[in-house]
DNA sequence: TCACGAAATGTGAACGTACACATCGCCAAC
DNA sequence: GTTGGCGATGTGTACGTTCACATTTCGTGA
């Protein structure tokens, strides 16, 4: 038993145990070459032996890199950006970094500030945003940090480097699919203005609808939640001059649809929507929802490969794009006066 | 313009161009006593100019501080653990200390010890977990770190420190609700086996319906998922001896109910449903659920305080608890024979 | 047996900060 | 005018590690 009041070993307690100089022992730990196998493996012992844990802080200190990712993100529950978060920290943990967190409370210049400034404090060795504002961007601009940044979720042209599940390609995905059903009159619930998914989304829309030379409906202005969704479908309730709604997500769908359901109209008899996204419960919803599948862990997955990739080496501009998919469920049919 | 290859500005730099030795700057950042307000402002300025931002390695290294907190959580995506992981980050940044995520892939001690490893070798000041299963604090009880830990969402008797929303009087509430309304068949379909909440909801489920002395049908051991739900209530659907569910959390109950409409049950009518979290998404389900509501971010914030202030005094064993509420919707009715 | 080179190991410095202590200057009280 | 005391500031050192370079050890061929 070692008397608990004692610091943390250290590099030259375990090098004294050892009989060897504390550089050794530096060399085991980085397994540098041309160590004796005798002698590592004394080493390794004492390292057991004492419970020796290298400290982070003097490593960092010295080398100046303290394998922390830094993420910043939208102060949301949603879906998708947990879900790209989780993936984020696999893939960090797996190439033996650290994760570490901020999020935005609100997306002022401000905040971004402060928040970078929390984050560049600890000396980051990248950066993952997963806040795909305008705004945010637009800070970014004039800060120029730098550390290498990866963008999730947003398009192409905001950023240094952006990884996306195609936003575009997927509205339209959903899009093409109320026409192909032999809607004319299709009304878009976007997200909140200043989200570059939002943007993207309503530019697939738009641009499909466009292309099938349809009458263009003012698209309505939410902000992702279903309770919005609610209160938006009963203002749609009162004009009825539509047979199709495409919402910017599912949780607006969900609350659609109740509204809909609510306001005597029929889904998707009367009216057929889609979603985008495709969560988990998605699939159970009354009736279960048509909707764009995005893959958002994987996403996560492959924006720390980019950031490491960046990390070491460094290319110019780069973007890669994941395809998203549509799922069909049962919220979409033909319009009535077509069946 | 400074040239840019130059590395970034130390204490040192800004006490030459202040004028001062680096102690007082030094002094001046953690505003100690004793410095002439002139000589403050400046050395304010200098920092301004330089653009100086002081060394949290080195800092670290000195004092043995991170100002870190590290969060230990499942690997999930549910509102319940993200939203309370917001708070966390929260009340950390407002309290100075900057946060680490650690997700657990699986719950077994391996990956438990490995993560633990990776955040305490980060030197972190405190642990919150938000990984309620029983085999998490197994693991805890063989590791005995010598950090204060807060643990989330359990109950009492598992951890030297716990903050949680009443699990058992939550799910007390929610089956008295049905039992209120005339039910004497009611089914409880729960979390997962190890989780503590589940082991909790379970245990107010079977309190509440031996106090009513009402028969007790075997419980669904589920796994959260809306899918799960949904396999679950076509089971059930085969049976048909009970007139209500009270479902582990919302997603389950949105499944069960899938499943119900889609066996020709009627919900409320045929089966009562209750649900447990309230996610902003239950009151637009179809019916909109009844369900336990739990402040989710309000517990995040308090376990740093509670955390915090540990790392600070430091008193016995305490517990605090949240009492959640129920929020009657429209998946719970009296039963078709009392109508 | 000796020298030589490579492999293996050791020594001195540096990273940027905070703490403990030393010093300086100034004013008031005697 | 000296002394004490306190406010304000400076100096030395330690934290634990890695890097650059120096030194020792060892096997090998002449």
């Amino acid at each position: 038993m070692e008397p608990p009041k004692s610091r943390a070993p250290n590099i030259r307690d375990v090098a004294r145990l050892a009989g060897v100089s504390y550089q050794t022992v530096s060399r085991v730990l980085n397994d540098a070459p041309s160590i004796r196998p005798s002698t590592r493996a004394r080493v390794l012992e004492m390292i057991e032996k004492t419970g020796y844990r290298p400290n982070q802080a003097a490593r960092a200190l010295v080398t100046s890199k303290s394998r922390t990712i830094g993420v910043l993100m939208a102060q949301t529950a949603n879906y998708g950006p947990t879900t790209s978060l989780h993936g984020i920290e696999d893939a960090a943990r797996d190439a033996g970094y650290f994760v570490t967190t901020m999020t935005l409370h609100k997306p002022d210049v401000e905040s971004i500030k402060a928040g970078l400034e929390h984050l560049t404090g600890q000396a980051i060795e990248g950066l993952v945003v997963i806040a795909p504002q305008v705004r945010v961007f637009d800070a970014f601009r004039k800060l120029d940090l730098s550390i290498p940044i990866v963008t999730l979720d947003s398009t192409a042209g905001h950023g240094p480097r952006s990884l996306s599940v195609d936003q575009i390609a997927g509205a339209k995905l959903a899009t093409r699919h109320l026409i192909d059903l032999g809607h004319t009159e299709i009304v878009h619930l976007a997200g909140p203005q200043d989200w570059i998914e939002a943007e993207a989304r309503m530019t697939g829309f738009l641009e499909a609808v466009g292309e099938a030379d349809l009458r263009t409906h003012p698209p309505f202005l939410g902000d992702w939640t279903a309770d919005f969704g609610y209160r938006a479908g009963w203002e749609l309730t009162r004009f009825r001059d539509f047979t199709a709604v495409f919402a910017g997500n599912d949780q607006m769908a969900l609350g659609l649809i109740h509204a809909f359901r609510a306001g005597g109209l029929d889904v998707p008899g009367d009216v057929s929507v889609v979603g985008f996204d495709d969560i988990p419960e998605a699939r159970h919803f009354w009736p279960p929802l048509t909707t764009v599948h995005q893959n958002f862990a994987e996403l996560g997955r492959r924006s720390v490969a980019l950031l490491l990739g960046e990390v070491g080496g460094d290319g110019g501009t780069e973007q890669e794009q994941i395809l998203p998919e549509l799922r069909v469920r049962e919220s979409t049919a033909p319009p009535r006066a077509q069946r």
